[in-house]
DNA sequence: GACGAAAAAGACACGGCGTCTTACGTTTGG
DNA sequence: CCAAACGTAAGACGCCGTGTCTTTTTCGTC
């Protein structure tokens, strides 16, 4: 009911994780380093995960091959941005402005909030020239 | 397998929010307004949510009466944190720097940079001088 | 043609969730 | 004082997501 598009489990989570971290790969090898020593439960497993991964819209499968290719079609930005808009929502009535205040509140240091500000600068400045 | 603490379903969340909108409740009173015109389920519906939430320890019961009085353990900003920090977990390994930035890059306009700066300029006031 | 690896399909148990029923105790108003 | 109304307590129920595992089919290769 939350959030009418899919989130993505732990276990589909990891996979993801593979997936950026190398663009492109086989069952066979995200088996292998999801599972060191994994048996053939678990390349199914990997299979099912994919499966629902690719329902899901993360991840597109290469079929040309008769060794199927896989990639995220998500990256991390795009997942963090559907999560932190689930937070909102959840909390906030869909407003970020207390997320944003909250981590500027309790998880910066003096040096973090240098660093922060340089950041607000910047996107002053490219605001304000045209692009 | 993801939290060890228990997160809130949506419908606990829904209990949550009219706790938080009055500090404290029977089942009858959160049963009125959340399922208006609501029958003998509902009111049962809200008890089993209040009940596990009792478990998960976001509130807290007073049987002191013979019509128990409920009231939230947990406010706002510790759900926020909580859930802050499974996006922070699951996605950048615990950092919730990537958390600000992506908040500070795509949801922030003109104005509330300005107001963001205050609150940076605030904040190092308080930090610097002594409390 | 036979073997081995991969794909495909689906069965399975588990747990969380929201709902609903039933039984029992307590309060209250005629 | 009795009975109707209301509250608590306990648990059954079906649904769905999830991770695992088995079985069957396809297909390239020797």
């Amino acid at each position: 009911m939350n959030a009418r598009f899919h989130d993505v489990s732990d276990a589909e989570l990891a996979v993801l994780h593979e997936l950026w971290a190398r663009q492109q790969a086989t069952i066979r090898q995200l088996t292998d380093v999801l599972y060191p020593g994994g048996t053939n439960s678990h390349y199914a497993t990997v299979q099912k995960l994919l499966e629902r991964l690719e329902g899901k819209g993360f991840v597109q499968r290469d079929r040309s091959g008769s060794v199927h290719q896989f990639q995220a079609t998500v990256d991390r930005e795009t997942l963090l941005e559907r999560r932190l808009r689930s937070v909102a929502e959840s909390l906030f009535d869909g407003s970020f402005t207390p997320l944003l205040t909250h981590l500027v509140r309790r998880q910066l240091s003096g040096g973090e909030r240098a660093q922060l500000r340089e950041l607000i600068d910047q996107l002053d400045r490219e605001s304000s020239s045209p692009e």
